[in-house]
DNA sequence: GTGAAAGCGCTAACAT
DNA sequence: ATGTTAGCGCTTTCAC
């Protein structure tokens, strides 16, 4: 039985059915300009019997936006972006927008595509988290056209006037190493997937913004200690892959050669656990051996005993701003928005303790 | 500085700075038709200088079809929906396809809108994870009007000749009891969200794929047991909302009140964690005084000691094969396409061992 | 091989 | 208040 395929039924059809010329159609089918209550009747009426639905292209066509917003993030099986992308899709909604998600994996190549084919579609404006680099042409080149963008997550060096939304990094792994050090801890080692140099780290002093998460993540450490007068040990930075098992074995070599490590903090979720499986691995007893903290509200972190202090993020908000904040850029694109650095909360649970000596 | 919001190039630049006409232009771009080589270059360099990019509303408004894909499921924040819809994105975008993600929250109201929106934006298809329930008005209107639909995960009493992609829930079950029965367990208690009446289960030959998952998923815990010549006692089902809490509560409950329960089997990822919560909560040495049984791959199974045998689900190719099996339907309307029942995995861990007694 | 012209569905001047 | 007309950017006959 061959699929009916009936063609869409057009303003055209309803406004035949109910007698009236099509901008007449028009008029009380989108509700703006004048019409009298019995053609507002009839074309209703024949709007409904004939089961008339918007073509959402054709009005894109005309007015120039369609309503739709592009997001480029590496990984929406991520579960950080797919409750960021959660918060982002209801916002959007809400406003009236509809949302087209593009994965890139960090890959550049597929980063430029992915905004070649979000163009294409006429988008009304875009979030992305960049592949961190140093300048991307295929994002100028939108930016220059006008297009509305914000960054969201990372920004990358080459931000210029282009807004972001994103936790505010640094003071995230303040608040994570501050409650360390509260609790006696000085030789608290820290898993960072940032390959900066130490010292180029300590003196940073320009814009946050302009680092990579992870270093404004180490900075964010090394700033907690040396409010305290400790200079961050080298020994103590644990550099690692962003990958879980490339961070337990990091771990696990750092802890069996460094023997008065009394604290160890994760600064992502991948990295936290990697290392918290080094840590059970080693057989090593937290808080009692060592206070374990990590980053991002997992939900093994309240399975296991002793369950995992962590640094949480505001996801869910996270997305929604990030929605909120390019709407308005696209309504008002003239207006100069800042930056949006949400605050992490900090979630104590049992991994952390009063260093006793 | 006011933004430059300079408009689009179209197709007509082109063609007056190759100067050509705009057919010609149109025929080099799109690469169909015929052209001499000569235009082929003007065309080409033209577009190049401008900084060309079709315009995607109109080629769609032209040819019928947009590219893009409707989904909607019920949360998009949900592990496994993320997973699957990076599966189905990849998948469709490797076929041309764009992707719209709309949440329901299992809300009929907001599935009958979400379908209103992306029914408007004239997406050329649908994957429906449908709020279960008899008969979606909405859906038949979409589906007599030709529109290529795939059901996910459930389908609904209502599905008619809609091709359903699933895990093959029925056989998941089973896959699970077995391996329980297959250490020596008989005294098998599940925890699951399906209200239904036992009895009427048990003699259930229907299509599985008319009941909810969740009852698919009861019935083949019945059928293991009943290969086995056991009939489920009503005391092993222990019935908990979906919610972890809920499911903590009930677990710890049934738990406390029956003594010979030797194995426990959570049906979903939700249910799993609750009980999971219930066996901490009572301090229930596992697998020694009761082997334990999930379902679905969440991270914390691994992260837990002893770690977690599970119920795997192939997240990403169920996804994946929702987009071509869409695609498929959208190619080929005529065809008649058959439900498709991905198996689930068993993987084993430490948590279920053989019953000593 | 190339151009002129029509039209996808809709909206917005502009007339009436 | 309502109809006429033009046009959004593109593809596609249809002549030439």
């Amino acid at each position: 039985m061959a699929r009916p395929t009936r063609p869409q039924v057009t303003i055209i059809d309803v406004a035949i059915a109910a007698g009236v010329s099509k901008s007449t159609a028009s008029r009380v089918l989108a509700g703006r300009g004048s019409a009298s209550s019995s053609a507002h009747q009839k074309v209703s009426a024949a709007a409904k019997k004939l089961g008339y639905t918007p073509n959402a292209l054709a009005k894109a066509m005309k007015s120039g936006s369609s309503n739709t917003i592009g997001v480029v993030i590496p990984d929406l099986a991520n579960p950080f972006f797919s409750t960021v992308m959660r918060g982002l899709s209801d916002a959007a909604r809400t406003a009236g927008f509809e949302v087209i998600i593009t994965n890139t994996d960090n890959d550049v190549d597929i980063e430029v595509r992915a905004l070649a084919l979000l163009d294409e579609k006429r988008v009304d404006g875009l979030v992305i988290a960049p592949v961190f680099q140093t300048g991307s042409e295929a994002i100028d080149t939108l930016r220059e056209r006008g297009t509305p963008i914000v960054f969201f997550d990372r920004s990358g060096p080459s931000r210029n006037s282009t807004p972001v939304v994103s936790l505010d990094h640094l003071n995230a792994s303040r608040l994570a190493t501050d409650h360390l050090l509260d609790l006696g801890h000085e030789r608290i080692a820290i898993v960072t997937e940032a390959g900066n140099d130490l010292e180029s780290l300590r003196e940073y002093r320009g814009d946050p913004g302009l680092l990579r998460p992870s270093s404004q993540r180490l900075v964010g450490y090394l700033a907690a200690l040396a409010a305290r007068g400790i200079t961050a040990d080298r020994e103590l930075v644990i550099h690692a892959e962003y990958d879980r098992a490339d961070a337990a074995r990091q771990v696990r070599d750092r802890l069996e050669n460094t023997r008065d490590i009394t604290a160890l903090y994760g600064t992502d979720s991948v990295l936290t656990s990697g290392a918290f499986l080094a840590l059970l691995d080693l057989g090593v007893k937290y808080p009692d051996d060592l206070s374990f903290l990590g980053f991002d509200d997992q939900e093994w972190s309240t399975m296991v005993r002793p369950s995992v202090t962590v640094v949480s993020q505001p996801r869910y908000r996270l997305g929604a701003t990030a929605a909120t904040c390019l709407i308005e850029r696209i309504r008002h694109p003239e207006a100069e928005l800042d930056d949006i650095r949400l605050p992490a909360k900090l979630t104590i649970r049992d991994s952390t303790a009063q260093l006793v000596r």
